[in-house]
DNA sequence: TCCTTATACCTTGACACTCGATGTATATCT
DNA sequence: AGATATACATCGAGTGTCAAGGTATAAGGA
């Protein structure tokens, strides 16, 4: 009954985000979180697939960074592939937004003309 | 490989269709294609499915209507729930678009000051 | 006459995506 | 000592998509 997120244009956003600097994966998810403030959520077990895949696919690829605490991080880093991707995945995305609202906007306005 | 198209968003588009007609679903599938020239297409194993859960949930309800040549077409209705679900993805879609678009436009142009 | 195309319905099975749950490990705060 | 935050990762159930297949009628062409 609930209503599953089905963010599906995640690599997008994954790929978006690594466009202006490296990131790790947990700073995906907060960065999200603090952006659409709740909106909705990165979750981790979407993430993390998509972030293999992305690299298995050479978009982006990653490195390790001890942080001073103890931890590691491991960031990501987009590459000239990744960043045609991220390319084709925006227009694929506005496409997809163009024709969602097309469809809408006939709604009960109704009847508009087709030409220009 | 090859690019799933993913409507995800398929029972809104349905919903909208019909808060303007009555139609059938072979009807929905050509009316988009018309609408859309092909920037996607709504495949039957993806529309049937979608119009029995919509009617079983009772927002959609239908009807056969003999056309003269000899086959039966079945029309769905749009029933009042059926109009406050649209209402509902509808808004869904908006926030979900808006999301999406946030995170894009921090792409490449970067630092937007993030209050009013 | 047969074959293809269009109209119109529908189901099945493979695959993909999401996400709650779970697991690891360290550091800090109470 | 226990909870919370950081940070990684996997698994399995549920759900959605779609190529392929199936049924049936009618019209048009070879």
């Amino acid at each position: 009954m609930e209503r599953r997120q089905n963010l599906e244009h995640t690599s997008l956003l994954v790929l978006s985000l690594l466009s202006r600097e490296d990131m790790y994966g947990y700073q995906m998810i907060t960065e999200i979180q603090k952006k659409l403030d709740s909106s909705f959520t990165m979750k981790e077990g979407t993430l993390y697939p998509i972030l293999k895949k992305l690299e298995a696919s050479e978009a982006v690829e990653s490195y390790e960074q001890p942080v001073p605490g103890g931890r590691i991080r491991k960031y990501y880093h987009l590459t000239a592939a990744g960043r045609q991707l991220l390319r084709r995945e925006e227009e694929a995305w506005h496409t997809y937004e163009k024709s969602i609202n097309q469809i809408l906007k006939c709604e009960s306005g109704g009847i508009l003309p087709e030409g220009s």
